[in-house]
DNA sequence: ACAAAAGTGTTAAATCTACACCCATGG
DNA sequence: CCATGGGTGTAGATTTAACACTTTTGT
């Protein structure tokens, strides 16, 4: 990836924003899983109290899944991640949090936004939604005004202008598209075991699976490979450890993994 | 739907652009199905022989999904059309097809574009698949300038700017959701036989079904009506009609249809 | 009577489901 | 030696897959 330093912070924003698309914003879903809970990483500034989905804007230059990509890396410092658009929100009305963000603007930056300002136009906002591996990210603000952080899923959280519903609907997409994606290569480390695995669909689906037939089925796709390896420090039996074979993977998902509808 | 006239014919843009979206365009593809071929509706100008697929701008004031329906309506004159958003096409260089728009502007309304006027700015453009029932489609070009027909699906068809992409990137959506949408309900008339409905889900696949297996596991299903009634005038034993009942699929939809993944 | 496609039954193989039972580990 | 999960087998029910045979219709 060609990016040196952030320009999706509001300072880069406020000082041209003639370099961005007029109308288009992005915002992304960013999802890991860490004992057996579903996370998300949202940002907020510093000394307000409410969280925000990251995004960003798009460079007049920039492709816009480039873009997606972009906020990720500097986000969390993890390039080919596992993203995808899920939902352009496009009402008439939505934009950038007007309250909150006169309040962030006068805070942080002593400026005054009135209504007819380039950032409280109407921005439509492309969804993605982005699984990566809670193990790797080293997160990294995109400004020095902001922090990130993981949040359970589970537990309301953002009230910036539409992320609540942006987040909602992208779990919606998961658990629509739980056959389709590999969900576990890309949410859990690169070894891990059957229960791991099991829990975190348990967890999407909300609901629990059985335990035998789990891993009866999960193994028949015959792309994840049994290593020589357990998982030591466990007060029970030492569980043994997976990985996904990509090279199958690759295959299964050319056979249409679990498309074979008929 | 609260619409009286188009507004998307390319002399409401030239008029007054500035009532639209100033980077976000929308393209359709419009499914059909008739004598066993997948259909769709194309457009092009009067005396031009490149073909596109239907679209427009966005309104300032006007939902992007909204702004579908309304093309699809002015189009077609259907209302509640199955629409849905696949993909956001953002290349950084995408725009409006330079030299056919150019030519166009000439021949058909005396306007020179130069490469710095408001249609030749970047445009991302939401890309929105439709399934609808032929038999009930009445054709309305957009403007007088333009012709609308129904197109068999497999010809190469439109060569206009990314559009020939976007079609085929529609027509993979639809494969790889074939188990989540109701295929069959949107593009067959009311009353269908199971062979029409086979050999739609056949054309899609692109491979052909079990006769005996396809019936018996739709209908397993239990969101289909048997009538008592038979299509004539065919040249051999009359095939049952059909029917699909809106009550029993939504319940079926709600258990999850094809979602059942463990 | 024939061709063409509809309608239906059957059987073997594969898969799903729901348990049950033993195993290994740390405390 | 116990509690806690891991690992594996199995029997019965259900579903799939592949055929084959019969029926109906217009020509």
């Amino acid at each position: 990836m060609d990016i040196s330093k952030p320009v999706s912070g509001l300072s880069s924003l406020i000082q041209n924003p003639n370099i961005f698309h007029p109308g288009l914003s992005i915002d992304c879903v960013v999802f890991g899983f860490h004992e057996k809970t579903l996370k998300v990483l949202l940002t907020n500034y510093k000394g307000f109290d409410f969280w925000m989905l990251p995004g960003s804007f798009v460079l007049n230059d920039e492709n816009v899944n480039n873009a997606a990509h972009r906020i990720l890396y500097e986000l969390t410092g993890l390039e080919n991640v596992f993203l995808r658009q899920f939902y352009l929100f496009g009402d008439a009305n939505r934009r950038i949090d007007r309250k909150n963000t006169r309040d962030v603007f006068e805070s942080l930056y002593g400026i005054k936004l009135d209504d007819k300002h380039w950032f409280n136009r109407r921005f439509v906002t492309m969804g993605y939604y982005a699984l990566v591996d809670y193990t790797k990210v080293k997160i990294s603000p995109l400004s020095e005004n902001e922090r990130v952080e993981w949040k359970d899923f589970d537990s309301g959280l953002p009230e910036y202008a539409d992320h609540n519903t942006i987040m909602h609907k992208a779990m919606e997409t998961i658990r629509f598209q739980l056959g389709l994606i590999p969900v576990g290569r890309e949410l859990l480390p690169e070894k891990f075991t059957m229960s791991e695995l099991r829990v975190l669909y348990e967890t999407i689906l909300g609901k629990p699976l059985n335990r035998r037939n789990f891993e009866r089925k999960v193994l028949s796709y015959d792309y994840i490979d049994k290593l020589n390896e357990r998982l030591k420090g466990v007060a029970y039996k030492s569980p043994t450890l997976y990985s996904f074979n990509l090279e199958k993977y690759k295959q299964a998902e050319v056979k249409g993994l679990n498309t074979e509808w008929l």
